[in-house]
DNA sequence: CCTCACTGTTGCATCGTGCAACCGACGTCG
DNA sequence: CGACGTCGGTTGCACGATGCAACAGTGAGG
């Protein structure tokens, strides 16, 4: 391109670079809040619990899937919610078992969303209604670039 | 935006939800991927080797207050690198000792973070470097809203 | 010099996680 | 219709990260 082509390839991988050093940062520090609020539940359980809210008959693989998690390691922690009456199992046709919330699960989830949803909401202090929407609709596009490659297929509609 | 301050209300609080959510998942899936690609470096070492790389001579107490893990943790994540020959202790002046990067630390770091770094660029693709810009910037706002308040320089108290 | 607050370390328990082996059920094919 | 193969789920095992609490070392001040 033109010479500032190279500027603008320095200042994106900067940038780059700023995004990814946040995103760590941000992301620990979410990990260890969400760990000090446990209200029985788990950060991982919130995870989850937030996939099968979206996501309901979801199965235990497709969980695995999502979060790049083991098969062991879900099944486990559903086990952990199901014993909890947080998580139960859905009427299977095929193979696997669709997993959702129950009532109880649901109202767990809220309260504990609730919490986190507060540091958002106090780390979005000062921002105009049209940052906090720009930067959510960023977010979920970053996302959504990094979802597993063979679950965007047409069948969660 | 006086009488539709409701709906923009809900607007902002539907778009909080979803910086939430996409932090969740995104959190979640980098950790994964970070698991899956420990060149010798676990997620936290990663984490901890970043905030060496910006802040050399940071002590183990103020990583501890960054990250808000314990005391101990840091302790033993700490005392690994140094066991590796990636971290070392700087001249103590006052209390605590300063960590510092050692070459060999700064090596593995950057060897480390490249590979996270791929992916963060992979999620950007089709991103103008304009988007990038502002997606690195609102980040890092957030990010810098949730620091601890007791940590910035003079502690006011 | 003695005491105290601040750092850092260690013993212990717990949880999340991966791996591998195993089990159980669905689906397919002969 | 029955055997087999594949997929989803579970479990035994090991390990790393984490918090808590008790303890140790050290600088700062009286």
């Amino acid at each position: 391109m033109q010479r500032e082509g190279e500027h603008a390839e320095i200042a994106r991988e900067t940038d780059a670079r700023s995004i990814l050093h946040s995103l760590i940062v941000v992301s620990r520090r979410g990990v260890a809040d969400a760990r000090r609020v446990r209200s029985s539940l788990s950060v991982v359980d919130q995870s989850l619990l937030t996939h099968l809210v979206d996501h309901p008959g979801t199965r235990a693989v497709d969980l695995a899937a999502a979060f790049r998690l083991n098969r062991s390691t879900v099944s486990r922690q559903v086990g952990g919610l199901v014993a909890l009456g947080l998580v139960r199992e859905a009427d299977a046709e095929g193979r696997g078992r669709p997993l959702e919330l129950t009532p109880a699960g649901r109202r767990e989830y809220d309260a504990a969303i609730a919490l986190l949803q507060a540091d958002v909401a106090a780390q979005l202090d000062g921002w105009t209604d049209e940052e906090v929407a720009r930067f959510a609709a960023d977010l979920d596009r970053f996302e959504a670039a990094g979802r597993p490659p063979a679950e965007p297929l047409g069948e969660p509609e």
